[in-house]
DNA sequence: TCGACACTTTGACGTACGACGAAGTGTCTG
DNA sequence: CAGACACTTCGTCGTACGTCAAAGTGTCGA
């Protein structure tokens, strides 16, 4: 405090204003675990526009919180290190209990990691968890469904999975006839069987045309319909029941 | 992040906001070595009135940073705990350097470090200097002029100090008539040496009736005179010689 | 008891900033 | 190549908040 050789004098108001927005709050609050998401997931979980979301990543990178990454048409931000990541938890020892209306705004962001859309097909816990299923019962083949970002290649949250092979087996075939899937009748030209990483879930979601089929026949059957939020989709308890007894899928919540 | 078990959610934007707002920043900056601090002194370090100071010192013990206790007509502010200084640092670490805008507004603050008036004598580098000088030349006695908050008993900062009882030598009444201060004519019922504990320095200034002629005698030497921001003082070429070749002491800067 | 002082409260003012819809840019799919 | 998509930029709106002067409260000293 005193004259002496002052070391480089810092602004951290500037640095705790950054933080200090609710929204942004959130968002750093999502990566702080290291995971670097696509802005669209972090404007899900902030609860805001994409418009709105954009502003606030840009301030985040020129600030040097987190930074950014193209690939493709996606943007994945991460947090710029770790100290970044220290200075949120440190403040989280020193911040209030959060709320109750700011956790209702959070509710969203629920209804997302429980079950929303990606492109035509399903994601979340209800999207990771079916193709979770598909692979126990042997309806799939090729890997175990869990996204490890170490090991992979090409592979991002929240795009398209080029990584890894999966194949529909015989059995898998026949288990979806029961559910009222034809495989027969996919649309010609487009791969039967994809995935994307599931970025709530770090795990693969039925993609591809089955993934577009399976989704419009849970539609039809009203086992899930779609919510009030742009994306996010309920399981009925119809939805609940079919899925726990043709499938074995229990979802939490 | 997984719909598991969540500790209590806190409100780390609510804190950052706290920290946000750059008079706030500055106050939280001065007390972060673990001092307690009244809240003039700390209006004065962010550059703002007292009235802007009093609302930004609620808000931080609205939200639990700071800490507040009343002495007399003083309230003294330090920071709630270890953790509000270690996010302080946190953020530090990843803070932007200050712009030279801020550093600008700082200025004011560092003007009432080297020199301020204090009730009616003086205060800062200038005031601590001066009696340190003093003490040096043995015209005072009784203390080394060094304020330890460890044993203070009723000694706190930026207030009149009780636990120490200077006195006048003769050697020191002669070296003050040769500045030109007449020891002889003080006010009768005040008391002539009396002193205050300097928030900015940790140590103690002249006060007293003693204290207020030295003052008045530099103002009237011209080696003093007042700055543009209320309370600061500057000294004058003429008085950064005079004090050298009288006292021997030399400021900084 | 009165005035000086430390601090807070009130009220008024200006502005900085977050929100979104709509339009624009680049990239992938078929 | 056309359309869908991820994301950004622009323009506009509303409001939350920092700022200070002035007035109000409590404490100290003569």
């Amino acid at each position: 405090m005193r004259d002496e050789p002052l070391k480089q004098q810092t602004d951290i108001a500037r640095a705790a204003a950054l933080i200090a927005d609710p929204s942004r709050a959130r968002m750093l609050k999502c990566l702080a675990d290291g995971r670097s998401l696509p802005a669209s997931a972090l404007a899900g979980e902030a609860g805001v526009s994409a418009a709105t979301a954009s502003v606030h990543l840009a301030k985040l990178v020129e600030g040097e919180l987190v930074t950014v990454s193209r690939q493709g048409r996606h943007r994945y931000y991460r947090l710029a290190g770790a100290d970044v990541s220290a200075a949120l938890e440190a403040l989280a020892l020193i911040a209030p209990p959060l709320s109750v209306t700011s956790l209702k705004q959070s509710n969203r962001a629920g209804a997302l990691h429980r079950a929303r859309s990606c492109y035509d097909h399903l994601a979340g816990q209800l999207g990771a968890g079916l193709m979770g299923a598909l692979l126990d019962h042997g309806a799939l083949t090729g890997h175990d469904g869990v996204h490890r970002p170490d090991e992979a290649v090409r592979d991002r949250p929240a795009s398209y999975g080029r990584d890894i092979r999966y194949e529909l087996t015989d059995s898998g075939r026949e288990q979806l006839r029961q559910l009222g899937v034809d495989t027969d009748r996919l649309p010609p030209r487009r791969p039967a069987v994809g995935y994307c990483v599931d970025w709530s879930e770090h795990r693969h979601h039925l993609a591809g045309g089955l993934g577009a089929a399976l989704a419009a026949r849970l539609f039809e059957l009203e086992w899930v319909r779609w919510g009030a939020a742009p994306r996010v989709v309920l399981v009925t308890d119809a939805g609940a029941a079919g899925l726990r007894r043709s499938l074995g899928l229990t979802l939490a919540r």
